[in-house]
DNA sequence: CGGGCGGCCTGGAGGC
DNA sequence: TGCCTCCAGGCCGCCC
């Protein structure tokens, strides 16, 4: 489901089209997702409140409304975060509807209920135990090839299993870790013992210009991504790995191939990643 | 402790 | 047409 660059695209739509809307009222019609929704807590939270600002931390979509408090949305594989008009249709699966000051209404859909949504004191963020533990924002400043160099340090897992470690770098899911390892050359399969620091690097900066790129086309829409105002993305047609099996490889004229890994297929081009 | 795997859910695609 | 199996972009907890 949505990755880093699709929580990005959605972050810059809701940031766009709801700061300064108040937040009138909150109806959950499903409260069993991955957690359970405490409605209590959304209301007490967030009912009554502005929306002051939009953030995003790894995979986690953060609403931040007046006097201390942010909603906290993640899309797990099928959610959906969409502003409508407030009396636009009920839409299958939606569980969660936050009425607007504007009228319109804010809705969480998600067929397959993997995602989740809480609310906490906005200074409570980094102590949560969602968060506690995510590593580096791969966007941000200071991830660099020598983040991934000494995360490997003592380990011993495949390279695709690093970079899909939320504990290392977050954001990262599986389409864009095949991607970025297609972009660096690197073998999704290659131990992270065996990597040297000029891979490393370039590797880093693969995942960077991956996913960059990928918010840049409005993210990768394979079957229901789509951001606050119901637009697909457009990455999938720049894929170059990602669901290609059997298909030629752009840069070097290979063969793609799919491989299982972790439980996940990983897509790579065996004549150009080594 | 790191790492692999199953489980949570529903829907769509493809095979027979 | 219908039924079955497999697969899906995340994450957690259990096990070794």
């Amino acid at each position: 489901m949505p990755e880093l660059p699709e929580v990005e695209v959605l972050r810059r739509t809701i940031e766009s089209s709801v700061v300064g809307d108040g937040i009138e009222s909150i109806e959950v019609r499903e409260r069993r997702l991955r957690e359970p929704i405490d409605t209590r807590t959304l209301r007490r939270l967030l009912a009554g409140r502005r929306v002051i600002g939009v953030g995003r931390r790894a995979k986690y979509l953060l609403v931040h409304v007046e006097r201390g408090s942010t909603l906290v949305v993640h899309l797990g594989m099928s959610g959906r975060l969409t502003v409508a008009a407030g009396d636009a249709a009920r839409e299958p699966h939606e569980h969660v509807v936050l009425r607007l000051a504007s009228g319109r209404k804010l809705r969480f859909r998600d067929p397959r209920r993997f995602g989740a949504m809480f609310a906490l004191p906005t200074a409570a963020i980094d102590g949560d135990r969602h968060f506690a533990r995510l590593g580096i924002e791969p966007l941000g400043v200071g991830f660099s090839g020598a983040t991934l160099a000494a995360a490997a340090a003592r380990r011993n897992a495949s390279v695709k299993g690093l970079l899909m470690d939320a504990a290392v770098v977050v954001g990262v899911g599986n389409i864009y870790a095949s991607e970025a390892l297609h972009r660096a050359g690197i073998h999704p399969r290659r131990s992270v013992a065996r990597i040297s620091s000029e891979r490393w690097e370039r590797l880093a900066a693969a995942v960077r210009s991956v996913l960059s790129d990928a918010v840049a086309q409005g993210g990768t829409t394979l079957n229901d991504f789509a951001d606050a105002l119901g637009e697909s993305g457009y990455f999938q047609v720049l894929l170059e790995v990602y669901d290609r099996a059997g298909l030629q490889c752009r840069r070097c004229g290979g063969t793609i191939r799919r491989l299982r890994q972790l439980g996940r297929s990983t897509y790579y081009c065996p004549r150009c990643q080594n």
